[in-house]
DNA sequence: ACGGCTAAATTCAAGGCGTGAGTTAAGTAG
DNA sequence: CTACTTAACTCACGCCTTGAATTTAGCCGT
């Protein structure tokens, strides 16, 4: 029933705006004369929002190319400063504040160890609130602060309220909770996502799905996740948990249990936990503390073989599922343990996923490792308000978001 | 890189005329009144609107209700005779044909029987032909003819190139054979995609998905197939191909063999052939010469207690994939196979489904029996053309289209 | 019958927008 | 220095929506 928003001229306004400066934003320096074939617009209203971009700050000259007689073309880009982001990764065991400018070069961090006993909302509110004024610290006063995103591991319903089973944290609206708090400065747009699915944006936008339309990322860490884009945008379906990956089935009956507390789960099978479990069970042993040291040394050990051609059967069953249902055009391996394992499982995997997918779809699908690496949660939060931002072309302020996708 | 088609200002109208037109064709009989709020239209807009429709003929004086003091409203419908609409459906034996007007109420029907030596693409393209001049020629011939939507069974690709494993056809360019082949009206819009697609689309316009956001439109037939829509639209995937829910996976290494030539595949255990195949399997028979019959028999037969217990849980766990990966509010189980099976089936479906999927998703999602029947594929299928028609607000003509989503 | 009342529908001035042809700006080549 | 070429800007024109004022249409009490 939400009409499209479009109705007034202005509108119409916004959302050409919108259109040139997203461009500029993806497709690098431009000149004007390039913006009007690839915006659909007429010379002369790029000439207008253009100089209305530029007039807010919010596009800059990027010099010019030559030519061989005719004026030369002046290139425009998005002026890097006109705004900041700050994206959140709120993990297992700290909460990592970041400050970005509009091209997501990183300017500032701050890393915040939580206890190991856990995620107590209020402690993790404090700690969102300080790792902000440490970042804020240290760029001038002037900065402007476009928004905020935060990545949390959970399922995150209505924009701001979350759902984390493996945290505890039952219906917490972190939203008002944080802003109720003062920890954030008032006004400025707040986004809250899935950190699994903030990570996803983040490979969509800047790693190995740049310029699909259509794709899956997967990161599998300690469990399994699936971030999914349809047409250009996060899928999020009805209440925004869409993309639950690891709770394919993939064994109906006699399956091994999952921690989801359900049978025959791809995750029982794949994940970084599952996989040492079932070493553990044929006998394997290491020394490293954490789950990466412990998979690292499963790598290196000798007789993997078998344990590491089923765990690629059954990933390969998980991403033809994948394929059939949601027949995108790239699928992304991340996660740390997917990165870790990816090299050495990656060819049996495809061959898997070409046995049980079917062929058609498969043969448009690419199967590739991501590129981003873990730590790029904060950099996808920060790419929530981003969004927003080039949605509006640019008039963020004054809207108090909430984390539509 | 398609840039979304509103630029100018009478862009603007077009999408507000498009606005005004689906709230009056959905939502019934309106007054200009109601329609303000409805559409976030001001009363001028509404009015000048709602005269040009008028005034084209695409809407209608629907009476007016009384009030107590005030001028009464009036109320306007979409006049369901100003366009008609021809849906298709190349089914495995015949060739259907029929005519609608604009509410999709039949007005004439053509009946064309495939010999069973298959699906020669000239003899379906020429049966197409004569099915459209038999049921035009049962109204006037002033009838304006929006557009023309086929179902077909099989891959439909770049909208009018259809992949057809099961009827061996491949790469057949029906689009255009039906263009060349003088079997259209000229410049008649239309539109191809695939059956199941088709049905899942009327299931959601007028049965039990109506209202839905984001629902699954599952079709259980000989095979399995599934209709997923997203947010409002049918997702297609990157090569149309999406929603290959009966090659879901669910059992890895041992599964049954399917006859897409991989194992384990929903399809192997759940459809009607895969289903008559297992009874078969284990001593059961039956009589009736075709599919259906024998399913029948199957449901009244009284040892299939433990098969049907097996198949629903073999369903629940593809559905459970379904909840998990898509977040569906609705699942709606049709397909003339799933009618036949489901007030049988459901209760233990829903068990196994509950007990495969995620508590939270699960609760959000409710599991219904399909209302249409499997005849619904040609009203599906002139669906296509009506969306179109709602979507430019009503100025079809001249659209060479594409069958788009 | 008749005015008074209420509410729906229409009208229209004001404010905006994009187009596209014409104009100006900014270079190169000779 | 002039001719030429191409980018960028300007502005008349036509179209749009809004929202307040106005007209239309039926009810009610007298």
């Amino acid at each position: 029933m939400a009409q499209p928003h479009r109705r007034t001229v202005r509108d119409l306004r916004r959302s050409n705006r919108s259109t040139v400066l997203a461009k500029l934003y993806f497709e690098g320096p431009l000149s004007r004369q390039e913006l009007g074939p690839l915006t659909g617009l007429s010379s002369g209203s790029i000439s207008n929002v253009a100089g209305e971009l530029i007039a807010d700050g919010l596009v800059e000259d990027a010099g010019s190319v030559d030519s061989d007689g005719g004026r030369p073309r002046t290139l425009l880009r998005v002026a890097p400063g006109s705004g900041h982001l700050v994206g959140v990764d709120v993990g297992e065991t700290r909460v990592r504040v970041e400050l970005f400018d509009l091209t997501l070069t990183e300017l500032a961090r701050a890393d915040l160890p939580l206890p190991p006993d856990g995620h107590d909302v209020e402690r993790v509110v404090r700690l969102i609130g300080e790792g902000l004024r440490q970042v804020m610290e240290q760029v001038p006063p002037s900065t402007l602060l476009l928004g905020i995103g935060v990545g949390v591991p959970g399922i995150v319903d209505s924009g701001a309220v979350v759902h984390g089973q493996t945290i505890g944290w039952d219906a917490v609206p972190l939203g008002s909770l944080l802003r109720a708090a003062g920890q954030l400065p008032p006004d400025i747009p707040l986004f809250i996502d899935n950190g699994a699915k903030t990570l996803g944006r983040a490979e969509m936008w800047f790693g190995a799905g740049r310029g699909a339309r259509n794709a899956v990322v997967t990161l599998i860490g300690s469990g399994v996740g699936a971030c999914v884009i349809a047409d250009g945008v996060p899928y999020q379906g009805a209440s925004s948990s869409a993309g639950e990956w690891g709770h394919t089935v993939l064994q109906v009956r006699d399956g091994r249990a999952c921690r989801c507390g359900s049978r025959g789960c791809l995750e029982a099978y794949v994940g970084a936990e599952a996989l040492l479990e079932r070493w553990c069970e044929r006998g394997g042993t290491w020394s490293a503390p954490d789950e990466e040291g412990a998979l690292a040394e499963l790598l290196g050990a000798a007789d993997t073989g078998p344990l590491l051609d089923e765990t690629a059967e059954y990933l390969g069953a998980g991403i033809a599922d994948l394929v059939n249902l949601f027949n995108p055009e790239r699928i992304v391996v991340g996660g740390w343990a997917g990165l870790l394992l990816g090299p050495r499982l990656l060819p049996a995997v495809r061959a898997a996923a070409a046995s049980y997918a079917l062929r058609h779809p498969f043969a448009g699908t690419s199967l590739v490792l991501g590129q981003l690496g873990p730590d790029a949660v904060t950099v996808g939060a920060a790419t929530l308000p981003l969004a927003r931002f080039l949605e509006t072309g640019g008039s963020v302020r004054g809207k108090v978001a909430s984390g539509a996708g």
